[in-house]
DNA sequence: CACAATCATTTGATTAGTCAAGTTATAAAA
DNA sequence: TTTTATAACTTGACTAATCAAATGATTGTG
């Protein structure tokens, strides 16, 4: 037991720095009213609206289901709208939303890059954004190894 | 709008890509009937048992709500034993669970080394562990920014 | 026109987690 | 010895997601 390759060392890391970051902008979106997933798909809409449930969720990879009970939760809020458009759901921000957004968006983006600009230069940051681009596109066309 | 710095790039990358690679993982841990969260928990208390749930809970970045509720689970499963042990509850795996982990753990580290050996060499994987490990370790020592 | 096909969305059952309030077990003080 | 403190754990209410089966909406075809 206890042998570790780099990779599985690598992938712990990812996994808990994805996590432990993710808390604590759970944390900093508090004072919006905000969970960083809502922030997420909020933003996706601001940039592509109007547009369907599923290009939206291509776009947070998540599935139609997710995508599905997290627009239930929005739409409570008021922060978006849906409106059946032929056979599909137009998905669109209110005003509230924008508002929200437009305060919310520059301090997200500060806190998000204050974790990098903190301890790497900006070589480093573009050494480890060109590694990681590669590291994910290869994965989104990765097959499952066969049992 | 659209805005957007090096570090909320990077940021985005990392959230898709462990997403992406924690679905994927829970897809191939299926045949042993595991989830990748599950097989985490067992995996750390397999190094360090027997332990106490508050410390297993700091291992995995958890609460220790969300390791009792994971501990009910697996303990329904057979996978591990509690016992009140002073005032702490001590885990243990089961031979069960031994059994299937000896199985998994080779394989599941392939899995993982997989997604970095097939499109970084050795020493790119080496600064990309060395760049993660730098910003883990200083995410976990920052402070919320003041509001 | 009615019926099947098909694409988009919703929903039930489940896993996984959070926070904060509530229990339980042990130790120490009155 | 009854109370009080405290550390460890559980639980209720909730967000977030998954899969797979059910439901809606629209378009063809017999």
């Amino acid at each position: 037991m206890r042998n570790n390759t780099i990779g599985s060392l690598i992938w712990l890391r990812l996994m808990r720095f994805t996590n432990q970051s993710n808390q604590m902008s759970n944390d900093f979106l508090k004072r919006f009213d905000l969970t960083t997933a809502q922030f997420d798909v909020l933003m996706q809409i601001s940039v592509y609206q109007p547009l369907t449930q599923m290009e939206l969720a291509e776009k947070v990879t998540v599935t139609q289901g997710g995508i599905s009970r997290m627009l239930v939760r929005l739409e409570n809020e008021g922060y978006i709208v849906r409106k059946q458009d032929w056979k599909t759901k137009t998905i669109r921000l209110t005003a509230k939303a924008e508002a929200i957004l437009e305060q919310a968006m520059p301090e997200q983006l500060a806190f998000q890059t204050s974790f990098f600009d903190d301890v790497l230069n900006h070589e480093e940051q573009t050494t480890l954004y060109t590694l990681m681009t590669r590291v994910h596109k290869h994965s989104q066309k990765k097959e499952l190894p066969p049992e």
